[in-house]
DNA sequence: CTACCTGCAAACTTTTTGCAGCCCA
DNA sequence: TGGGCTGCAAAAAGTTTGCAGGTAG
């Protein structure tokens, strides 16, 4: 079962979608949209920074891409500073905190594969609070 | 070695801002900025959006408080859409892959603790790259 | 008193959207 | 040829900041 939604009523190809896509797939660099529209620019100068947030917004729902930091466009606070993990409900956006100990075993598998030196990490879940399912 | 960092230089108390915090640690719902802001507004009307703005900046600089998302002004995209982590380094801002397998076992374990249906998770990691230790 | 902090409002940054025309199927 | 897609520019939404005056220490 693919999660391919209900999005594929009705939409056509277009040159800016599959150069977007492909730009996007073509690099490591994890762009912002700004950047990602500067590079695209170089092949296609007339596109505007309006079309490549439509169309990343066309692919995220689609699932063909991933959006970081999950779009927020605004920050929540926590009066909690200690390092502990939420819960976004999808359904009612509320945020809940997840009890249980911050896995700091995950930090030092990614240290050792990468090199890097890892001083914290961040863990959220998503998914339907009891009120939601 | 606690991490105060140089923040402890020149700084007053206000009633602003004890209020502002007392009220973020007063609550579990992960309030956004407006949120705080109307609820501070309650006891102290004439308070402004940007007092809590600079105050919030103010605690999470000392750690007092924390900013889910990481106050991140913009998203970045990955045209890798299956789920995979990331590491950000927090020297030169850029962005990696972190490969290894997303590991189910701790959606599981949300699942079993609040008894929410958990759909998926992110994971974050910080710290510095091999260029910027 | 000093200089940090505040209220206010304007500026800034990132993202979204209305509109007229273009172009894919 | 219809209607989804585009470029353009203005609007929206969230956050930051300059300024003049207030206030903690």
């Amino acid at each position: 079962m693919k999660n391919e939604e209900n999005h594929n009523s009705k939409s056509r190809r277009s040159r800016q979608r599959d150069l977007i896509l492909a730009t996007l797939r073509g690099t490591k660099s994890h762009p912002t949209a700004l950047e990602l529209y500067e590079k695209v620019r170089g092949e296609m100068p007339r596109i505007s920074l309006g079309t490549v947030y439509r169309n990343l917004k066309w692919l995220r729902e689609r699932g063909e891409v991933l959006e970081l930091d999950y779009g927020a466009t605004f920050s929540r606070f926590d009066g909690n500073a200690a390092n502990h993990y939420h819960f976004t409900c999808e359904g009612c956006g509320r945020v809940f905190d997840v009890a249980g100990p911050p896995a700091q075993s995950l930090e030092r598998s990614v240290a050792r594969d990468t090199g890097f030196r890892v001083l914290s990490h961040r863990l959220e879940f998503y998914g339907l609070c009891a009120d939601c399912q």
